[in-house]
DNA sequence: ATTCTCATGTAATTGGTTACATGATTGC
DNA sequence: GCAATCATGTAACCAATTACATGAGAAT
């Protein structure tokens, strides 16, 4: 068994595995990208890579931009093999706090049309998440298909999960869309019944 | 503005609006349902049923069942009205923590064997929550088709959280596999390119 | 007898965000 | 000159799980 990684050990060495970065630029990459799933702020960052040096899995060189300091961290060889190892584990993390989701869960003491509203609100909410994940894509400036395609014409995963993150949220807000609207339409006795 | 709620606060309110509860029967019931996307645990739920009286939003009577204590929780009027501001609140937070998309993600040093691997394992994670929740939905008996059916014959809409609970995972397991699929049949020459 | 369920609670630990503090460099 | 960005870090606070402690009643 290897040893624990922490949660955002498991997200700075994944970052570190592409390219060698400061803690402000694993930060920024993190907000670009596992943000909507794996997400990690400065006060867990800088702790944590003092945590990864002292174990030995990376390794920081200092690296000033003029008079501004800057340390640059890399994976070392230890580093990368306990990345390895824990991408090599079944994944056990899997939650979800889902504001709308519980919203609509109580929604049986509402009217119906607030019912309704519920409903349209957990969609927005996809909807939303869809904008902000086409709007990375657009950044970098291309447009799959699908995700087999993102992944071919980029040749990383990065683009895969991307392309997941679009689609799953397109399809919830449909859900939400479709279920709102079908609700709407049920006979006037289902509606009378508050 | 109403008093902010903390997320287990929402939970209990929500749980009571259904019926007076222990804390005991809060847990059991957030185990059943609001779990997979709105976790409590004793450490909370028992703490917060205290502040809440506190506040005034919930009223807990002495139940003891023979010499077994026990604290019947049901919502006063300022409970019910907190829950019914809450519930028309635009939804905030919609949080993931989904260490198998974290896992693909980071696969881009993996063989292609490995890659395919965590894909199916992401997969995994998916396939078994639907069997999760379509155990819960076997222990009611019935078997909707959709979401609508399953709101109309049960009259409540934990049934439609849980209809879409089933179906948004089946189709994130899909997509993994549907995914997985066409990458194992992607030309040779991708394939080499380890 | 023993195990399971009902029942309440707390302490220790972990994980996390937010806000603050500081300061240099770059671009307008 | 000013704002944005790069850069590091900590303190206060909030949220959450896990494990522990205790004990009664029910079922086998």
């Amino acid at each position: 068994v290897s040893l624990e990684l922490s949660p955002t050990a498991k997200a700075i060495l994944g970052t570190l595995s592409f390219s060698p970065k400061s803690g402000y630029e694993i930060k920024a990459m993190v907000d670009r990208s596992t943000r909507f799933f794996w997400a990690a702020s400065y006060g867990q960052i800088y702790p944590e890579l003092k945590r990864l040096a002292e174990a030995g899995l990376v390794e920081g060189i200092d690296d000033p931009q003029g008079g501004r300091a800057r340390t640059v961290w890399s994976l070392t060889e230890e580093g990368r093999e306990a990345l390895h190892a824990w991408l090599s584990e079944p994944p056990a993390v899997f939650e979800i706090r889902h504001e709308g989701m519980l919203k609509v869960f109580f929604a049986d003491s509402l009217s119906p049309v607030e019912q309704i509203e519920r409903l349209r609100d957990m969609g927005a909410v996809h909807r939303r998440k869809v904008e902000a994940l086409r709007g990375i894509e657009a950044q970098v400036g291309h447009n799959p298909a699908n995700a087999v395609e993102a992944l071919e014409k980029t040749g990383s995963f990065t683009f895969l999960i991307l392309r997941y993150g679009i689609e799953s949220n397109e399809w919830a807000a449909e859900w939400c869309e479709r279920t709102a609207t079908a609700l709407e339409s049920r006979s006037p006795v289902a509606e009378r019944s508050r």
